[in-house]
This record gives C-alpha cells, sequence and structure tokens, in this order.
DNA sequence: CATGTATTATACCGATCGGTATATTTTTGT
DNA sequence: ACAAAAATATACCGATCGGTATAATACATG
C-alpha cells in the first residue's frame, strides 16, 4: 500500500478512536511509518487530510444511500433499503462510520463539524425526499417529513450504537424489527 | 457572581461551541477574567472542570428524569413525561444540552467522552428501566427494552437537534406527535 | 542516459498546550 | 488587631501543536 492511503488508514484509526482535535498530525505521521511533509504533500493540511478522508468513505455510503432513497410508492420497503444500507455500511466500514457519527454531534463551530456538514445535510435531505414524495400517498402525514426524517435516522443510528457496545447484532432480524417499530409503533 | 461560577460558565459556553479538545484553558480563564491559577485552584485540573461543568447540570436533569421514569401502569404518560423532561432541560439549558449530546457521541477514548459516560448510562438505563417494567403490562414487548430505550432517546433527541437548528420548536404539540409516532408509528 | 517531477526526510519555526513555583492579595476566624 | 487560610497574579516550565524551508531521493519520460 502506498503512503497516501497509510496515512488515511491510520488517520481514521486514531480520529475515530480519540477525536480529530486530540490527534496530532505527528502520531497520525508516526503509525504510518512516514514522516510530516509527507503527509503535507498530500493533504495540505491537517484539515485537508480529514476532507479526503470523509470525501472517500462517503462517497460510497452516498451512492448506495441514493439508490436505497429511491421512493416508488413502496415506503415500508424503502425504508427497509435505507436501514439496510445504514446497518451494511456501519458493519463493512465500523471505524469510520464511528467517526461519521461523532462528528455529525460535535460542536457547530468545531472544525470537525464544519468539514463533515455538508454530507450530513446530504444525507438528511435523501431521507426527506423520500418522505416528502411518500406524502402524496399518505395524506396524514403531511408536514411532517423533517421530523420522519430525523428521527428515522436518529432511531438507525441508536441501533448502530448499541451494536458498537455490543448490545445487539445489526442483523435482518434487527433491522425487520426497528423498521416496523418505526413505521407500526412499539406495541405490535 | 464568584470566580468559580465565571469560569464554569465560560467553559460551558466555549467546550459547548467548539469543543473540549479544541478550547485551551487559556481561553477560558480569558473569557472569564480570571487567570490560570485560580482555575486549577478550584478544578485541578482541565479535567476536573469538566467533571464539576457536567456534575453541576446533570445532577438536575438526573432528577428531573427519575421523577418522570417512574412507571406505574402507564406507559403513555411514562414516555409523556420523560419526553418533556428532554424537551425541558434543552430548552432550559440549550447550551449544556449541545455540550452532553456532543460528548454523548463523542470517541470511546477520548477524555470528555469518558468523563461523560457514566451520566449517559444512567440515563439509558432509567429509561430502559422504565420499559423493562411496561413489560409486564405488554407481552409483546418482551425483549426489547434495550432498542426501545436507545431509540426512544434517539427519537427526542432527533428532534432536539432539529430544534437546535431551527427547523421546529420543541413545545407541545411537537411532543405528542412525536411521543404518539414512537407508540403508534407513522401512518396514524 | 539525462532531466524534470513527484516523493520523502532532516531540522526547524512561532504559537499554544496543560500545568506550576512563587509571591501577593483578600478573606476569614479568633 | 492579628494570624491562618483561601484566592489570585506574575512569570515561567517542558512538551506538543500545525506547518514549512531546504535538500536529498526516487521515478517517470524524453
Amino acid at each position: 500500500m502506498d503512503n497516501r492511503q497509510k496515512i488515511l488508514e491510520c488517520a481514521l484509526a486514531l480520529f475515530a478512536e480519540r477525536g480529530y482535535d486530540a490527534i496530532g498530525v505527528q502520531e497520525i505521521v508516526e503509525n504510518a511509518g512516514v514522516t510530516k511533509p509527507t503527509l503535507y504533500h498530500y493533504f495540505g493540511s491537517k484539515r485537508g487530510l480529514l476532507e479526503a478522508l470523509l470525501d472517500r468513505y462517503y462517497e460510497e455510503f452516498d451512492h448506495l444511500l441514493v439508490a436505497a432513497a429511491s421512493y416508488r410508492g413502496d415506503l415500508p420497503l424503502t425504508l427497509r433499503r435505507i436501514a439496510e444500507v445504514y446497518f451494511r455500511y456501519a458493519l463493512d466500514h465500523p471505524t469510520y462510520y464511528r467517526l461519521q457519527l461523532s462528528l455529525g454531534f460535535a460542536p457547530q463551530q468545531s472544525e470537525a463539524f464544519q468539514v463533515v456538514s455538508g454530507k450530513n445535510e446530504r444525507q438528511f435531505s435523501l431521507v426527506e425526499n423520500v418522505f416528502a414524495a411518500a406524502v402524496r400517498d399518505h395524506g396524514n402525514m403531511r408536514g411532517r417529513q423533517r421530523v420522519y426524517a430525523m428521527t428515522f435516522i436518529g432511531v438507525l443510528n441508536a441501533c448502530i450504537v448499541l451494536a458498537f457496545n455490543g448490545y445487539v447484532h445489526l442483523d435482518d432480524r434487527l433491522l425487520e424489527r426497528v423498521v416496523h417499530q418505526f413505521e407500526h409503533g412499539i406495541y405490535s
């Protein structure tokens, strides 16, 4: 693997484990077995490194989410597909997903949040558009797309956090259960 | 107001705005109009300052949550009361709640997360116990307390984040709607 | 082989990091 | 009033921060 990749991987692991602000550039290059000028040659700055890191992983996630979030009249199916994307990505790239989660809730004026906020907004609007489209077929949902989208993502992330802490498994059973719960509530 | 309080208030504002790791002790004392030895006299360390900060605000939140989370056979009522506590606290202490939110999703090995993790777990178990107790009256909920508790908190925090970004108001209407949604799903 | 470009290392920059030794002021208890 | 204790300031510590000037190396292309 080339040095650029090594730096990205080490930075991902360290940022996800201890946080962007707590990790120094020196520690990244030591772990990657290179020196600082190499890092600055490829990424220009610590912020540029974070941007490259997020771009690389988010692109794939976004593609999957776009494909899953195409509403064609079957909301339960669409929600299941979206949940699949989230669960699958958290399973396949747990370190990255941990980082994305922590950055998504980082303070708004922090450098790390500013780097990730655009991606969060895009993610949110993709899900929101599903509910906005579904309103046409479910009249009594009108005007609630934002809350639906945000709470749906919140429910999925709640499951993912539980899974990261070893309390549940992100399998099909949980997915069906939690999407059903979101659609029909907790009593059935 | 005494210097101890001034330091706590300035630290809260700065930590919530830009993050614990991104704020230096120097910036805190400058904002508070004191010097570093004063801060270290009262709090011993930067970490001690964060602990004192979280203790002070979480204690009140915990009291409210304990009172709200006493399940006595009426789950809809209990959930509404819990949601009221979250919404009220986010409204009354928005800066603190922003900080608590960001720390709750911070990387697990970060200093800030370690300081707050115990409070998060306690918060979670208070809500989990409600669902555990409700299982006796709602047989078909068995074995799902953890997911119910985590997703319920996730839904509430999703609303609070939406409110912080100006998309919704944390009023009684939203509270009723979102608790109803959690209980009965999105179609009714 | 020659030459330009991309890559990497050594050694350093000023600034800031969390924290403190020492001394002085302010407050408190008697 | 006076002594002890609490509170605060000045000035500093070594370490680390993000970043870079310079030079050497590797590499691709003619």
